[in-house]
DNA sequence: GCCAACGTTGGC
DNA sequence: GCCAACGTTGGC
């Protein structure tokens, strides 16, 4: 087993929410077009967590999943070039981390989040990853 | 709805 | 291979 690594995906909310997520059990995670995200995927490995973000609508971190099955082919991409993992839902915040309370926190200015705020997939640093959780738990 | 940031495309 | 134009994303 590979060490275990940390993401986040985002997600709209309109198009997928983490109560789709979690009333499907498992989701695919696709639809992403962006080399930099597409070798994040990847790198995923099964067993990695992943924060889900809402974007655009509610701008927060709403709960963890869990990488269900790594490295797939895109369903929803015709050129078979682009990578989805599949993800269960874990927990739900009980305190929804949101964009603003990221950029307020001092330590988190490094985050890939905050510093390539259109990136679909980003990678969280153990460290930050700790603190986020600290922050959703109150 | 607007605008900034970024990626992609296409002309040269 | 460079760079301007354009499209898309996402925060505000």
């Amino acid at each position: 087993m590979a060490e275990q690594k940390f993401w986040l995906i985002k997600s709209e909310p309109f198009k997928y929410s983490w109560d789709d997520l979690v009333a499907e059990k498992e989701g695919t995670w696709d639809g992403v077009r962006n080399h930099l995200a597409k070798n994040n995927l990847k790198a995923m490995n099964v067993g990695d967590e992943c924060f889900f973000y809402h974007s655009r609508e509610g701008l927060e971190i709403v709960g963890i999943c869990t990488v269900s099955v790594a490295d797939i082919l895109d369903p929803t991409d015709e050129t078979g070039k682009w990578a989805a993992v599949k993800v269960k839902p874990k927990c739900k915040f009980d305190n929804p981390v949101s964009l603003k309370q990221i950029k307020a926190e001092p330590r988190l200015q490094d985050c890939d989040l905050v510093r390539l705020s259109r990136l679909s997939v980003a990678s969280i640093k153990p460290d930050e990853w700790k603190w986020i959780c600290e922050m959703a738990e109150g």
